[in-house]
DNA sequence: ATGAAAGCGCTAACAA
DNA sequence: TTGTTAGCGCTTTCAT
């Protein structure tokens, strides 16, 4: 066993020890210029002998080139970001390039401060969460002269170029799959709205259709915190309490309607004829509940693997064309909305 | 609107830009030394007005301080790793340190790759999940002269220091309680072992325990992929079908535990009576379910701040003394096991 | 309180 | 195919 080194190893420590130039050991080791196999592997034994780790920082600094892409979400605990991640990473993952994720738990100087806290490690492009950003944010986007898409919504100008879909469009879509089932008073549940731009919109859409139709929402409520199991069970029974000639419940996510869905089962309640419901995401998770729970899938892994072409495709030099790229969610029945 | 630059901005810029050297503005922005309130204030003007964001890049360069912490996790579909990550990212928060997250899937190779590709960031610490890494892995750990913490398992030897729960423990003391309530036929679930070592330890003190009391597991199945809501829900059937005098079920994670149970109810199975069922990680999840489910804690978010304090505190060049943390996790009996 | 000079460890560009 | 020379944009150190 070796001594631990005090100092990090450099490149001038793996050159004295295979006797070649900095240079070519740079080369060696970046597979760059023509180098005779044999220094390549009196090279590579070097500095795998030595245990050698190349320092990014320095070499990012004299090429001025980062392979990272800043990745940047509200959540980690919701599920549907980091199925968005993987459809990132997938496509990232054969071009050199990497994400590193930032997280601003919905607030928007929290944003502000992790996106300047990226862009100052001169990544090679930033995928971020929602249209809605701080003036400053905006203005650092605009300025950085990178690639920057915006994802999971199209509803507004992007700084740059967008992959999502439309929220008042699927909140449209839900509400005229309902009313043509013939529901007709409707209760709501979601999240507290002013932290959430897209569950917000998804409401007006919603909303907006139905009044088109001459229908006013019957009763709504919204949370924060704990666990959405929980807190849909809750508000569910609390709801049909306070307005129990309720024919349909639309909850903004999967797991609050879930959570609805288990307590209207245990109550025997008839699903979907005496009540219909219906979420929002199409998470994984339904697939094991007792019924189909009507949703909408909201193309995760699509946005994020079409975010991570867009970015690829720029830093690769090619032109993308379209700036903005509007995928279509699909609604699902289920069990729980009966077929118009 | 002024025009985007193509090259982003320096110290330079800002410099003339205010009239003043480099190194002064360089001070201000970065808080240190004493420069007058004047000169101050004029600075930081400037380098708002022209949008300046620093090149960490070179900062870290010349003074070889880099702010970050390197977390080498498998999974961020996983609900427990997340949980680990806002432990983490909590106390790192006011440290001025910051986590980058880096994802193995399970994938020892990839977790050698992912490890590689950090350290040559040259990050303050690492934080990494569980004890079996590659002998390179372990190498450059072991060479990497910062302070590094594995987590979520203390059955091994660490490289450095290691915070978390002893699965085996935690398997011996599940099969305890279980065999105190007076069960007798116990069936097993999980995920497929190889990739999961945690798993695979809980699963060992599990059945030796179950050994020194004679009794042996009656049947057992693994899965891999898929909702675990769904395959617990699958599995059970099955694993009932097959073996039905059962008594007893126990799931190596508490989405299959919930599958279960959501089956079990459905077919009007009585629990705890007929049958027990017992899973592991207390996810909030559980909470939203009928029957709280019996399960045991495996401090995540513990798990999580404790690794960032021993970070924090090394990097802050206080010493952390003991290098095993182990927290103890506690059993929730729930509804869904007798208690003794 | 401010500035000037000398690198940090690597790579681009050129030379041999 | 290999080596040499200048930086990359900042911070450290030492003057002033």
């Amino acid at each position: 066993m070796t001594h631990p080194p005090k100092r990090p190893l450099t490149l001038r420590d793996v050159s004295e020890a295979s006797g070649v130039s900095e240079m070519t050991v740079s080369r060696v080791l970046r597979n760059k210029g023509d180098v005779s196999e044999a220094t390549r592997t009196k090279v590579r034994e070097a500095a795998k002998r030595l245990g050698y780790v190349p320092n990014k920082i320095a070499g990012a600094l004299a090429s001025q080139r980062v392979n990272l892409v800043a990745v940047i979400i509200p959540s980690l605990k919701n599920m549907v970001f980091p199925e968005v991640l993987s459809g990132i990473s997938e496509v990232l993952e054969d071009t050199g390039l990497q994400p590193v994720v930032g997280v601003t738990d919905y607030l928007p100087e929290k944003e502000e401060k992790v996106l300047f806290e990226m862009l100052s490690w001169r990544p090679s492009g930033v995928i971020i969460a929602g249209l809605e950003h701080t003036e400053a944010s905006r203005a650092m986007l605009a300025q950085s002269g990178i690639p920057v898409v915006e994802i999971m919504d199209v509803d507004g100008e992007p700084v740059d170029t967008c992959v999502g879909i439309s929220h008042r469009r699927a909140g449209r879509m839900m509400a005229e799959a309902i009313i043509n089932a013939g529901y007709r008073k409707i209760g709501f549940m979601g999240t507290k709205m002013p932290l959430d731009h897209r569950a917000r919109k998804r409401f007006e859409g919603f909303t907006r259709t139905l009044a088109k139709a001459g229908i006013e929402i019957a009763d709504q409520e919204f949370y924060s915190g704990g666990s959405a199991l929980a807190k849909g069970r809750e508000m569910t029974a609390a709801m049909l309490e306070r307005s129990p000639d309720l024919d349909f419940l639309y909850y903004s996510n999967d797991m609050i309607g879930a959570g609805g869905l288990l307590y209207l089962l245990e109550q025997g309640i008839d699903i979907p004829g005496q009540v219909g419901l219906a979420a929002f995401n199409g998470v994984e998770l339904l697939d094991g509940l007792p019924r189909q729970l009507a949703t909408m899938d909201a193309c995760r892994r699509e946005i994020g693997q079409r975010a991570a072409q867009v970015i690829a495709d720029r830093h690769g030099g090619r032109d993308t064309g379209e700036s903005v790229h509007s995928l279509s969610p699909t609604l699902a029945y289920g069990d729980t909305l009966r077929r118009p």
